[in-house]
DNA sequence: GTATTTAGCTAAAACGATAAAGCAAAAATA
DNA sequence: TATTTTTGCTTTATCGTTTTAGCTAAATAC
């Protein structure tokens, strides 16, 4: 009932009859250091042991330690891509003895800002970010404020952050080439809008590949609005559908391919009788779908485990001022939404 | 490149000429409290704005023994459904004022102990947990040694510890019921190897509506384990659609339905014309399957608010030690997967 | 005119840890 | 034996706040 009172460093050199600055160094493992003696080392640690001393991180940290917690800025922590992420960055943090903090901006630039804020106060030693659209300078002052930086799925690649993202020039790349290959040459793509490096380099690789596969008039990149996306994207498939008789659509994340799959539905637009589609990131959905969704699969694993490593490197060594650069690369995933056209 | 210096309440209470005691008592409102004088109020505010000071919050929670931070501790933080609750959780939190620390401990006791062990260190305020199974004392302990603890989710009705979750026994009351409005009688129940009491209430939510229609003799509750749940799965659907020749089956969680769907499609055994099904929560699977999925909808919004709004004020009173219960009502979106019988 | 109250502020302690500097006794060296 | 070095530990300062107790001068009471 009654609230048990935290054992305290002072608790546990009462307990042994010393300092507690002894107690701090033994239990710290600079004993050799500070040339503890060998039986005063084990008596202390014993007496910690059993009276299950563990430290306050708090005041740890006020001294100027660290709190080994990190924070995670997502856009939103309930899209199963970034809880996903959330899950491996958990999961790596605990290995190596960090507990995460996270947060979810909404691609608000403000919010962000306020996340970082918040998350700066709490002493968090490092950041992974998925930054969002227009928050190229804040991340930019942050990380020249000598705070630990990674930028996780989106980068700048103007700056000198580190990050670690999925090889997205490559990604449209196998797509765009797969259903070539399948025999389709009037594919378009959706994608959204922003000024986000990693959606222009989907873009581009499909530009790329198309234009190299003499399929350049047939190039059309569709751009929906975030905010409004079942609406604009009931739009541009009825233009893509109906008026330019398009073979395949390729979806550039994964919310568009799914809100993609509920307009369809709504057009009674058969897949892949009447429309070829390529989906983005592993969902039930494409495997559940009476036609299977061919889609890209990112290595989630690689690129968050990655993404923790070089931050966890960062904190141990700010003095180095290296960028880390992690591309991680996309798999196609063949489903049977894009077979092969007679 | 440099750190920048952050701003303390000493170089406010120079640039004013006071000392940190007024500048203190000043910011944190305790001016009349403490007969500031208003012309020195003023001062003091306007120097305080002008240098962007924010208060270091790990000093003011060393000293106050308050981290603004929550805990919350949920099986797997990737799993859309916990995801969900996070998100909702972190909103209401902000708005509090506090920040969350997640965690994952995959049905799993030890590593609830471990997790909780480490939350506690650093310092959060309060848990909210979703509980596995066998963590009754484990938790029990917890909420004796006075820290505030919300469950979310599952509950142990059995103990006085507060909790938001769904009322279960509505859930499958209310599914049962249509099921056998709708015309059918032999309807099977499929839920997970546990002793946790939101599943038992779902099975007793579903006995106790076929026992009460008349139908006592068609219940039939077939429990997967959570370990191998693919290959369990195909076992007990092969059982229950070839031998059992059942008519309708009810699956208690997301997951279990959506790996119940992958089987059935494996099965070749069409819903509904080959069987009705019900689901658990919401999931883009049950709107673009070919025939939309009749599924149990959970009021996430005001299960996970609740368990913040619990959690906070249990903080703000630790001298009160009241359970508060928070049974949220499911509602039933019905899809095309279970049409009325002819 | 002295004693008491009130207004308006400050000094110092505390939160719990760590790091730097210091100090006494034992051991090694001259 | 006198001096230096080493050993093994402690004292003190510090991180940035908040809180408690206190202090001075002006206002009020007697």
């Amino acid at each position: 009932m009654a609230k048990e009172k935290r054992v305290l460093l002072k608790d546990v050199a009462d307990a042994v009859g010393v300092s507690t600055t002894l107690v701090s160094i033994v239990l710290n493992g600079k004993a050799k250091q500070y040339r503890i003696a060998d039986e005063m080392v084990e008596k202390v640690i014993k007496a910690a042991m059993e009276m299950n001393y563990s430290p306050n991180l708090i005041a740890r940290n006020l001294r100027g330690g660290k709190t080994q917690l990190i924070g995670l800025i997502v856009t939103d922590i309930s899209n199963p891509f970034y809880s996903a992420i959330a899950r491996i960055v958990e999961n790596r943090a605990n290995e190596l003895g960090y507990t995460v903090v996270f947060s979810s901006s909404d691609e608000d630039l403000d919010n962000t800002k306020r996340l970082i804020d918040v998350l700066m106060n709490k002493g968090v030693d490092g950041l992974i970010v998925v930054p969002c659209d227009g928050s190229e300078d804040l991340i930019k002052s942050i990380h020249e404020n000598n705070t630990p930086l990674v930028l996780i799925d989106r980068n700048f690649p103007e700056t000198d952050i580190s990050f670690s993202c999925l090889n997205n020039f490559r990604a449209t790349e196998l797509t765009t080439r797969h259903l070539i290959e399948q025999g389709y040459e009037n594919i378009a793509l959706v994608g959204y809008k922003t000024g986000m490096n990693h959606i222009l380099d989907r873009i581009r690789g499909y530009e790329e590949t198309m234009q190299a596969a003499g399929l350049g008039k047939y190039i059309q990149v569709k751009k929906v609005n975030l905010m409004n996306t079942k609406v604009e994207m009931n739009n541009v498939l009825d233009v893509l559908v109906n008026r330019r008789k398009v073979e395949a659509v390729i979806f550039l994340t994964n919310m568009l391919a799914v809100t993609g799959l509920y307009c369809l539905k709504d057009m009674q637009v058969r897949i892949p009788e009447d429309i070829a589609m390529v989906g983005f990131n592993r969902n039930d959905v494409f495997n559940l779908y009476p036609s299977t969704i061919t889609h890209i699969r990112q290595p989630l694993e690689l690129i968050a485990t990655q993404a923790v490593n070089i931050l966890v490197d960062k904190i141990n060594h700010s003095e180095l001022e290296i960028k880390s650069m992690s591309f991680s690369e996309p798999q196609l995933i063949v489903g049977a939404s894009t077979p092969k056209k007679e």
